[in-house]
DNA sequence: TCAATTAGTCAAATTTTTATGACTATCTAC
DNA sequence: GTAGATAGTCATAAAAATTTGACTAATTGA
C-alpha cells in the first residue's frame, strides 16, 4: 500500500539531487560535457574510483536517461556514454550550481 | 600528508552537490526558504525523520553557513533556524534545478 | 590456440549514512 | 519541587553506499 503517486516528493529538487548523488556521478557528468566517456579510460581518470562503482553509476545514469550507452564496432569493440537530449539540458544546471560557489 | 588545497575538487559542481546530500536537507532548505524552522516543528513535517538525523543536518547546514541558528527568548526558549545570505542565494539554483524536471 | 584488450559481473567486506531508544538540560507554570 | 515543553546528545543498531578481488565474455592479432 505504498507508492500510489509517481512522485509524492515534497520537494521537487530532490529527485534531481537524489540522481546526481553518488561518489562519481557528478565527475563523470562534468567529463561526459566534453567528450564521450568510455568505461576504461573513466576508471584511470577518476582518482580511487573502482569497476564496480562506475559500472553502477554509468549504468544509473544510463536508466536515468542522462547518458545514452553506444556500442561502437570497432577493432577492440568500444562502448561509449554520451549526453542524452535530456543529459545536455543539465549542463545550464551544473552552470548555476557551480556558480554558487 | 592529505588536504593540501583548499579544493582540489575536479568537478565545481560536486561541493555543492555534497553538501546539499543527505536524505534530509533538500527538504529542510525548502521549508526554510519559506519560514523559519525549528527543531521539533521539522520533526513533525518531514515524515518518517528522527531526532538525531535532523540535528545532525541542522548542523551541517549551519557549518556550511546556508543556515542561521538563532535562540529566541521566549516563554519556553525557542531556536529557529533561518537562510542565511548564502542561504538565500541557493533560492534560484533550487529554481533551476527544480525547473529540470 | 593463446594472449591481450575492452567491458563488464558477482559475492563479500568495508565504510558511511541513517535510525532507535534512552537520556540530558533549560525554562515555565503550577 | 514536579510536570510539561523545547531542543537537543549519546551509544548502539540497522541499512545503504562503496570498495575489493576474483571471475566472465566477446573480439582481435600473433
Amino acid at each position: 500500500m505504498e507508492n500510489h503517486s509517481i512522485d509524492e516528493n515534497k520537494c521537487p529538487a530532490e529527485t534531481l539531487l537524489k540522481q546526481l548523488s553518488g561518489k562519481w556521478k557528478p565527475q563523470i557528468i562534468r567529463i561526459a560535457v566534453t567528450e564521450p566517456v568510455r568505461f576504461n579510460t573513466l576508471l584511470r581518470q577518476l582518482e580511487g574510483s573502482n569497476k564496480q562503482s562506475v559500472a553502477t553509476a554509468l549504468k544509473e545514469l544510463e536508466e536515468q536517461q542522462l547518458l545514452t550507452k553506444t556500442v561502437i564496432k570497432l577493432k577492440p569493440l568500444h562502448i561509449e556514454y554520451t549526453l542524452s537530449e535530456k543529459g545536455k539540458a543539465l549542463i545550464p544546471v551544473f552552470r548555476h550550481i557551480e556558480d554558487f560557489s
